[in-house]
DNA sequence: GTCTATACAAAGATAGAC
DNA sequence: GTCTATCTTTGTATAGAC
């Protein structure tokens, strides 16, 4: 029962989606082609198709590792009824912060969105339903902490949500094009003032 | 005199940047092609190469561009010491929110930035240039904005200035893939709260 | 300044041998 | 599953006529 039927599984497979991911990550999906991941891979682009036979196949299976990756983390995380809202916070932008550490690397969604327009129409809802699962995801976390006492009533969760989330994909991709050490924590350090308890 | 001698001035060069402009703006600078250009124009593609001879040159001058557009509006109204913060906030604003409810167009340095890497590298100084101007204008006006007591002493200028265009980027990004109605304006409700007044 | 024609490389993809 | 070989289309760019 794999959880997407129409994605590989086997060994190979695995190591040319995780090549796609990280080429998506640095250049994006236009500017990346089977002979980069043939390079890397040390197998014929012929033999990749064998695997995806069209690119956009292996798009999607790009798309969908990254996000059932991050999803499950979420997924656990926000089972921990331990965690304060503030801890909870912390965790949600760790891969974040990791990703803003590693060189020349932004969210695979994020790099998605700008070109959204020039991918293949089945891609699209795909970037789309990551964007929706982070966004409910930050706001059921305020939920949960303005019922835990840890968060103003004030707060709206939809409006913050939404300006979390942004704030920290833009980081990213501001970042990676204009520098900047210690953005990122300069961001999520601000972005925690606007639910933050006085 | 020219601002940037390598650029041709002639209105079909004009032309020729303008529709650049657009194409990058939704559908990236790796995606489109000469021959893009030459279907909307109704020129041959062999003439665009008369104005621009390679790509990487049209690329600049269209960075180049919009990044005029934008650097002499925000001039001319940072120079008004009539307006108080939160009119030059909205004044700042005022382009992303029009890029917002023009369907399917982010900011074009946003765009670029989202495919750095695959852009010829002599692109991409200018892009940082853009970012760090538009940053270091948020900083000014948040500096401004506590000496004429109209912003918190607690705020820093600087990692709020990136907060807040780390914010506006990434909403532009996330609206056009997932959508959301009133996104913008609510992002930029929000940010506000970063450093208005009690 | 724009055209036709063309060169050249790269991309996505398929066929068939092993 | 991977290979070689090949096909087709597209992209960037140039040459030379008008």
């Amino acid at each position: 029962m794999p959880d997407h039927p129409k994605a590989p599984q086997g060994e190979t497979a695995q190591r040319i989606v995780a090549i796609a991911m990280e080429l998506i990550q640095t250049k994006g999906y236009s500017a990346i082609s089977y002979q980069d991941i043939s390079d890397r891979l040390g197998i014929r682009k012929a033999s990749i198709h064998y695997h995806f036979p069209a690119k956009t196949d292996l798009g999607i299976a790009a798309i969908e590792a990254y996000a059932a990756g991050l999803q499950s983390y979420l997924q656990e995380v926000a089972g921990d009824e331990r965690l304060t809202t503030a801890a909870l916070f912390d965790h949600y932008c760790g891969p974040f912060l990791q990703l803003a550490a590693a060189p020349d690397t932004i969210c695979l969604c994020g790099a998605l969105a700008g070109e959204i327009l020039a991918l293949p129409k089945a891609m699209r809802p795909s970037v789309k339903a990551f964007f929706e699962m982070h966004e409910a995801w930050i706001e059921a976390m305020l939920v949960r902490g303005v019922a835990r006492g840890e968060v103003s009533p004030d707060v709206d969760p939809r409006r913050v949500a939404r300006t979390v989330f942004a704030a920290l994909q833009g980081a990213l991709l501001v970042q990676r094009a204009a520098g900047g050490a210690g953005r990122l924590e300069a961001v999520v350090a601000t972005i925690r003032t606007l639910f933050a308890a006085p």
